[in-house]
DNA sequence: GGCAGAAACATACATCCTGCATCTGTTTTT
DNA sequence: AAAAACAGATGCAGGATGTATGTTTCTGCC
């Protein structure tokens, strides 16, 4: 192993110009988007050529879902670590919905995961990406929640989707400024009334 | 005024036109999305030039707001249809839920109104349509249904959006081939869930 | 230690797309 | 009927993407 500055590995180099290609790559596409980044703006920000690029993606998408899976993992994480701290399962509902708003209010996480991300990549690729993902653990949740009677019996394959779809919005909503309080007590609201019985 | 077959006034020659290239557009739009679209193929598809897309459409994307506010419109009208037939606030929310749900069923819309538009047109811009129709109309309900006791108090900026978009996932739901009456259920369990009284 | 091969990175090129400027022909107006 | 206004077609400039080809840097082996 030399100390040497100007000696790396092959590993390093990999995985430094990886790294400095998805941060810019994050920047710029929440700054513009992404049919507005062109790669030739890119590289030159990111200090590379557009050959660096092309040898780690495949094309300007891949670079594009590189960032978008990052932003998902990152999200997960925060939502199950929340989880594991909750007693019912109910609990576990609304602890998840709390941590999921807490971490899409990182700046730029909403475009990339829910504006750009859908037109971007198919709607199959992003369900990869975001289905295994959030959408399983919320879909878990419910059908523990609804076993234990905490929740009316509802279809979850069509419920999980449209409570995730709320909560999406409502982290919309927070990143374009709205009250994180108000957003939160719809939230719950709307938990709450699947549970019949209406309170909080 | 000629009815001589080669002979037609320029309104009615603008008028073919215009419709001409949006009902084209539309198709390529939801069939291989915007970015995929190229105005030589879709001029081509119509059977024009990019002459006659250009001289009637300032760019590609103004022909894309074309498409979409004739989609929202579209669905706009058929909720107005239906609110008008429903007598309680309560009623009228319901109603304006399904009518909504059975207008983005026809195809091609969501992908147009949910996926596409929102990263094409600016959140702006797309606010600017689907806000002034289909939000207007559901956050005037959601006050009309607090006001008359129906509706739990909740900060309507807020709720208003977060439902809407529980409506949009249903739509793209049903699109996707999801069980329509489990769909129309799990909105109403939502809606229902919302009054503090937890019946449908 | 030095060299062959592979991998990381750079450069050059072919292709395509967008938007505009220009040009032709038709309709409307006076 | 002539001029003005307008619909539509053609050609061009700028720029973007992806690939093919070169060059440098590392790695494994002798």
């Amino acid at each position: 192993m030399q100390v040497k500055s100007g000696r790396r590995s092959n590993a390093e180099r990999t995985r430094a110009m990886r790294d400095r290609l998805v941060a810019t790559a994050r920047a710029l596409f929440v700054a513009q988007g992404y049919a507005e980044t062109s790669t030739p703006a890119l590289v030159t920000a990111a200090g590379v050529t557009r050959g660096a690029l092309y040898h780690h993606f495949a094309d300007k998408r891949a670079l594009f879902r590189a960032v978008v899976e990052a932003e998902a993992e990152a999200v997960a994480q925060a939502i199950e670590a929340a989880d594991d701290r909750a007693e019912s399962a109910l609990d576990r509902l609304l602890a998840g919905a709390d941590a999921y708003l807490t971490a899409m209010a990182e700046p730029g996480r909403t475009r990339l995961l829910l504006v750009e991300a859908p037109a971007v990549l198919g709607e199959a690729e992003r369900r990869c990406i975001e289905d295994t993902r959030g959408d399983a653990t919320l879909r878990e949740g419910l059908e523990a929640a609804i076993e234990a009677g905490a929740l009316r019996p509802l279809p979850v394959a069509v419920l999980a989707p449209i409570l995730s779809a709320a909560f999406e919005r409502a982290a919309e909503s927070m990143a374009a400024g709205a009250e994180p309080a108000a957003c939160r007590t719809v939230v719950r609201a709307l938990i709450a009334g699947l549970t019949g019985r209406g309170d909080t």
